[in-house]
DNA sequence: GACGCGTGGCC
DNA sequence: TGGCCAAGCGT
């Protein structure tokens, strides 16, 4: 098994971006925020709105002091807003069950709501230096070509953690750099389209390149269209909410124009069932 | 394992 | 132009 830790690290020391959450001292809640914000949603998107969101949020506590609906209306348009709301209830379990502080220890943070295997060792490793194997899309991608000659990874598994950790540095430190190199990389160089092998640092350890980068046919689930969707009106919905004074609005005038009536109901309905919205008799409004 | 879930930029 | 893509999560 070749040893990719080296070159990676080395590359990484010289080419890693200048990113908020990387600046020494940034805090754990603020490395939280940012992953949060980070669950498929570009980096250049994000940035502005966790600045934003952590000048008025500077702890879990005054997060978690707050009602939810300022949390869903301070998420803007970033996207998928279930995020801000997990963010909340993860701030008020932060603050009730763990005095405030966010925790370092894995199983803990997989205990808060909206945290999953890669948010929870994201957290532990870089904003707590733990030896744990952080997987996302971007190792996934790189360990595919890398280690497999396979163009694009498969549906992501819990055997996608084993086999990160085995790939791990033994000192905590190297790890920890071990992963955010593997993670640039796949950002920066190992990109889904036109990666730039001629940049890359482990050209000659990939097994895709070596093979000549064949095709190797693609199992990634493919995206629906969005245009005319229950997400778009979901997404009208709450848009409209977010802009209405005290957040609430007459059920008869959220979207009444949209094209499709039976759809704007499904989508108050299943906004209803998250707790994204709430009824209060006539009126919708976000969660308080 | 597969699905539903926002939004905007890119080629 | 429109599909593809972006540091996933809970069910």
């Amino acid at each position: 098994m070749p040893n990719l830790a080296p070159a990676l690290i080395e590359w990484y020391a010289a080419n890693a971006r200048e990113l908020p959450w990387r600046q020494d001292g940034f805090s754990a809640w603020g490395v939280l925020v940012s992953e949060f914000m980070l669950q498929q949603t570009p980096v250049n998107r994000v940035i502005p709105h966790l600045q934003a969101w952590l000048e008025r949020w500077p702890t879990p506590s005054a997060l978690a002091d707050e009602p939810a609906a300022e949390a869903l209306t301070q998420w803007a348009n970033l996207g998928y807003p279930r995020r801000a709301l997990w963010l909340h209830r993860a701030a008020v379990e932060i603050r009730d069950r763990f005095g405030g502080q966010v925790p370092s220890d894995v199983d803990e943070l997989l205990s808060l709501t909206g945290i999953g295997d890669y948010t929870a060792r994201a957290v532990a490793v870089f904003a707590y230096g733990q030896r744990e194997p952080v997987v996302d899309i971007n190792t996934r991608r790189v360990i595919a070509r890398a280690q497999h000659g396979r163009s694009q990874p498969g549906p992501a598994s819990p055997r996608d953690l084993v086999e990160m950790d085995a790939l791990l540095p033994d000192e905590p430190d190297d790890a920890a750099a071990f992963n955010a190199a593997t993670m640039e990389l796949g950002a920066l160089i190992c990109t889904a389209r036109n990666p730039r092998c001629e940049a890359c640092p482990i050209a000659d350890q990939c097994q895709w390149l070596a093979a000549g980068r064949p095709d190797t046919g693609d199992t990634r689930r493919r995206q629906a269209t969005y245009e005319g969707s229950d997400r778009q009106a979901r997404g009208a919905v709450m848009r409209a909410l977010r802009q209405a004074a005290d957040n609430a609005l007459p059920q008869a005038s959220i979207v009444p124009d949209w094209p499709d009536a039976d759809q704007r109901e499904r989508a108050i309905a299943t906004l209803l069932a998250d707790g994204l919205v709430r009824a209060r008799g006539d009126v919708l409004e976000l969660p308080r």
